[in-house]
DNA sequence: GTCAAGCATTGACCACCGTCGATTTCGTGC
DNA sequence: GCACGAAATCGACGGTGGTCAATGCTTGAC
């Protein structure tokens, strides 16, 4: 096994009000844990996947409906769904031949409130 | 030149009240760019250096300030900090012998409510 | 059981990126 | 002018990541 795709935790829920990153300067732990997630959001194709997923019947897909209007292969489809359910941004549900996938709003909003510092 | 670092434009200012992401899917393009953005701040290093810049004094460093703390070399920081600036994300300023930088509050502001998709 | 369809996994290729040493540029002060 | 210090650029190396073809797995239908 390659590498095991690290499965980030839950999301390091926001300490007090404001954004963490104002006070105490990140750890080096902290700051690999919030890049884990922003790196699985950091790409074109996931990004697109996850405003799809937003904008489908029910805000949730499988992978045969978007494969087409991404223009990307199966696999890479699926691999990039992998992607974003490690990080905590998507989940998947096995419903008979297809598996479908929907966003998880809370580590959506989990991060945004990290990255939001024009609280002071 | 190997990469004129794009240098992303302002920040796609939020078209209506929510994120984008819900509604009209995102276009190669748009994706291309707030991917682009993210992946500036997808790296433990940059958000050390951010959180760095908002809790310093003044709310602004220079690289000499960081170099130590972070653990990397100087050429490593320059390069973290023309990658921040290129996207918009901090600005550089000098002053005599050392060059300032400091965090763009809206870009980061804008990031999070692109990724806010909690509000329906 | 057999077959077909949707997904996941594997393996490989290529590009990109984080890092650093060496060098160069820029600003200050003598 | 020259010397020193801070920062930026260059060149190179190693690792990571996006992509796809081929393959394997699982489910549902017959």
């Amino acid at each position: 096994m390659p590498k095991p795709l690290p499965v980030v935790d839950p999301v390091p829920t926001a300490v007090a009000c404001c954004s963490p990153l104002e006070h105490a300067p990140l750890s080096a732990d902290q700051a690999q844990q919030l890049a884990a997630r922003l790196k699985a959001l950091a790409d074109p194709s996931r990004l697109r996947l996850v405003s799809l997923l937003l904008g489908s019947e029910g805000q949730e897909a499988c992978t045969c409906d978007v494969t087409e209007e991404l223009g990307l292969a199966q696999p890479t489809v699926s691999h990039h769904f992998k992607t974003l359910a490690a990080a905590g941004l998507v989940t998947g549900e096995r419903r008979g031949t297809w598996t479908y996938y929907r966003v998880v709003p809370q580590a959506m909003a989990d991060i945004a409130r990290v990255l939001d510092v024009s609280c002071d």
